[in-house]
DNA sequence: TTTCAGGTTGAAC
DNA sequence: GTTCAACCTGAA
């Protein structure tokens, strides 16, 4: 996609492929804040501002390189749009919908983290926590906290993480940030798909679901389909009746094989946001 | 008072 | 290998 950097500002003027309320709101991220004429987003240890003006969309951040990743604007979501619309045409509507969407590139534990709280909650919940955590253990950059790396929140108790509202999830939480102590991300991030999620789900706390939002949310693999509640509601509406999530998730995979990151943000943000 | 929210775990078949 | 109850918490 189009963009031009500046000295601390990247100027998006394509609105059609990048709407800040589509990216941020779509499930993918809960570490941000919304105001009358802004996003505020925290990513790791970084923040950028991102603010939606008539002709065009504006990052405001000191480290441009970093947003550039994060938002994966060099991947040109109009082509993927359109071969989407070409080889399953029952997405328009979806696609229509979700027109600005972009999957972020998120930091590895602070991904891993944020969606073993996710499990089993809702959204208002989970931001919270993940805000207490910033405050608590991160370091404080300013007017925001970072996201604490595993080693500064090794010292975090599962009762540290109780006040800070986890619930049953602390303890998953401990053994979690635990067993990420000595990890190199790097070399994790060179797994293929079915290794990297058989790490995944060797972490306390994450299942097959989260895994699939870690390797889509974190590590850009587009050959996995998270299937929640909302997936099941769209399964049931396209494909067909059938509960069961293991037989539900093979089938969409086999569906839309390389693609299915990308399909499951259109069809999951539009199912949860159009009400009828 | 129950139900529900981006599921996972551990134990019992 | 598969099924299933239990699980923090607070808003609806």
């Amino acid at each position: 996609m189009k963009y031009e950097i500046q000295k601390d500002k990247i100027l998006i003027f394509d609105k059609s492929e990048f709407c800040p309320k589509h990216i941020l709101e779509c499930g993918q991220i809960f570490s941000y804040k919304k105001t009358d004429e802004a996003y505020i987003v925290y990513s790791s240890d970084k923040k950028a501002i991102v603010v939606e003006k008539s002709n065009c969309c504006e990052i405001l951040t000191d480290d441009v390189p970093y947003f550039v990743n994060f938002f994966d604007l060099d991947t040109d979501y109009s082509q993927i749009k359109c071969d989407l619309l070409k080889k399953y045409p029952f997405m328009k509507k979806s696609i229509d919908f979700g027109y600005g969407i972009r999957i972020l590139k998120q930091d590895f534990f602070e991904t891993i983290i944020s969606f073993i709280i996710s499990s089993n909650n809702n959204i208002k919940r989970i931001q919270k926590i993940l805000f207490n955590i910033r405050e608590r253990f991160g370091k404080n950059m300013g007017d925001y906290y970072s996201f604490p790396t595993p080693q500064m929140l090794k010292i975090a108790t599962e009762q540290d993480f109780k006040e800070m509202g986890a619930g049953y999830r602390a303890k998953y939480l401990v053994k979690a940030t635990e067993q990420l102590l000595n990890v190199d991300f790097l070399e994790v991030a060179k797994l293929d798909t079915m290794q990297l999620n058989k790490f995944l789900l060797s972490i306390m706390g994450v299942g097959q679901k989260v895994a699939d939002c870690i390797m889509l949310f974190a590590f850009a693999k587009q050959n996995v389909f998270p299937v929640d509640t909302w997936i099941e509601k769209v399964y049931c509406t396209y494909f067909e009746q059938e509960h069961n999530r293991d037989i539900i998730h093979k089938k969409l995979i086999d569906t839309f094989g390389d693609m299915s990151g990308y399909a499951q943000q259109y069809l999951f943000y539009s199912q949860r946001e159009i009400k009828e």
